[in-house]
DNA sequence: CCCTACGATGCAATCGATTTCAATCGTCGT
DNA sequence: ACGACGATTGAAATCGATTGCATCGTAGGG
């Protein structure tokens, strides 16, 4: 800048004025230093500017899972809102280790970035004393916590529905794969499983019940071992998408067709569910929404618009498509 | 840092030398600061840091879309490497738009981050003058071009090896559905393709070559075209998976089987490959490794190692499975 | 014709770290 | 007992921007 200046002939406060598109500066003035700036390619340091003004206009997205596409839809529906606002979005993948989540978190401390969105995950309890609420926003499928802003699904609402679903097309031995035992969305899954099952006045047998990650392998053990029972069910309600492809290559393999023989139902509706063979009936979530409602409630933190700073809890679609149909006879 | 030397008693520079691990420290001294740190909570702040040093120890990965798993994989190699050697990995998506590779890549000048890896991308003109060649490394299908380093596939190599295991199978009708014609690994394709039918001594035919994005729905589309075809092609080579598994649906649709009446072969081998119905027969790419080969070149550069800048040309390979079979008769 | 007020510009402090150079203190050799 | 030297520590400059306050020149009012 000092250079800009020097070669415009005025200060660098002149220089950072017109920069900024200050009207303290002259028509005149503005030109020359225009001028110099075209010239030199000059391009402000953010990071100089960021210290002195102690903002960087930029957030951080924080994933469990980069390779992910559900994430990464999110990510997608933060940076529409952000991009309208002038703000960048970087992105931080965690591959679920706490330190990473804490590692990238700091950067809101170091003035890296304004704020953070936190997708599936939770600061460790030093962090999180140290970070205000007010630069974080996050995702989840979690009820949310006090004092937090939380854009959020009702899993266990959603699973309800989707077993809700096997049970009106007449199946009353309905399995489930859940995902891992950490995961908040896969305990809400389960829980939505097990109401549906009450509900429906069918019991829960720990037999039709299978777990581990949001996986095609658990998928596929999963059926397997259900295959070696002497009472199969009839329908699976799945975790997620890829549980719900590795359950349906282990039926095939097992020789059942599926929908005929046994109903799969996914969650997620990853890019994968609708063009599978055959096509997944799954939970939609609207992902890109998420992300955009998200970023939203930061920017409105950040730049402290007077807007309240409340959570939102978005809606969720059943997709029935080819995988389920009528129960057996 | 200066409430940490009021507290410890000491300056800034004591504190400075004491957070750095400096041996000019007492140890006395050195617990008194360290006590004060952990009382406090405080972390250094790296955007002062990153104006002083003039180094940010971050990297940035610009990718052109996050949603596609292929490219997600390739972060996870840039951090394994990076994370080896402390240092931080950013993620910035463009979506393809080459007004957000500059904004992304003006991080370097500005000094939020060191260095960048460049994701089949390029710099727009004027703002590859400014960076220098040594803070960037680029992943591409292309070509090195001199004085860049570039890790890179011999797309075109890899495509002649697809076409070539449809040749040994029988067939002589092969077609092609390609990726947008922007695309540098679209075009390395293509030329595989045309290459790979000379060698086999088959005229190339512009009824089977179709095109668009690497989509499912382009593959759906290009299929339906060439069912109305008077001489259909009995096999087809595809740009990528998602075109591939395109491909095959609305070849289901239209009452072909597969591999039995037609024959599938798609690129990348993303994760669905390998379990779609049938699971695919595909060019798998190291991209992890890529990912990997990469952060180690970038960071090379960066800490001046003194070790080479080469490029390096990683290698591929052709994982048969149900997609494709032998010509019908 | 002088004073005031205002528009345009510049000086210098500031953000929070690192690092050079100087200062201080104690110890050791002679 | 005195000078030299090594070990610690600190003062101040620096990185590159922004901004409150001072300054300067000039036009307009009295």
């Amino acid at each position: 800048m000092a250079d800009i200046a020097r070669i415009a002939g005025v200060s660098v406060t002149t220089v950072s004025r017109a920069l900024a598109g200050s009207p303290l500066v002259t028509g005149e003035t503005q030109r020359r230093i225009d001028a110099a700036v075209g010239d030199t390619g000059y391009v402000v340091n953010h990071v100089a500017r960021g210290l002195r003004l102690q903002r960087s206009h930029q957030i951080l997205v924080i994933l469990p899972s980069i390779a992910n596409p559900y994430f990464a839809e999110i990510v997608l529906g933060v940076e529409e809102e952000a991009r309208s606002r002038r703000f960048g979005v970087l992105v931080g993948n965690t591959s679920g280790a706490q330190d990473r989540v804490d590692a990238l978190a700091r950067h809101v401390l170091t003035g890296s970035v304004d704020g953070l969105i936190l997708v599936t995950g939770r600061l460790s309890a030093g962090l999180a004393g140290a970070i205000a609420d007010d630069k974080i926003v996050s995702i989840s499928a979690r009820a949310p916590v006090a004092g937090e802003t939380t854009v959020s699904i009702d899993n266990a609402a959603a699973a309800r529905e989707a077993v809700a679903h096997l049970v009106a097309l007449g199946h009353r031995r309905i399995a489930h794969v859940a995902g891992p035992p950490g995961s908040p969305s896969a305990g809400q899954r389960l829980i939505g499983y097990r109401d549906a099952l009450a509900r429906a006045g069918l019991r829960f047998e720990p037999d039709l019940l299978a777990g581990g990650e949001f996986s095609f392998a658990t998928g596929s053990a999963a059926m397997a071992r259900f295959l070696a029972l002497r009472k199969r069910p009839t329908a699976i309600f799945c975790g997620s998408d890829e549980i719900a492809i590795g359950v349906i290559r282990a039926a095939r393999a097992g020789g059942l067709h599926v929908p005929r023989d046994l109903s799969v139902v996914g969650f997620d509706d990853v890019p994968i569910a609708a063009v599978y063979d055959p096509a997944l009936t799954t939970i939609q979530l609207p992902r890109r929404e998420m992300g955009r409602e998200a970023a939203k409630r930061l920017l409105d933190k950040l730049l402290d618009t007077g807007r309240p700073h409340d959570g939102i809890e978005l809606g969720y679609r059943l997709v029935v498509r080819d995988s389920s149909g009528p129960a057996p006879a």
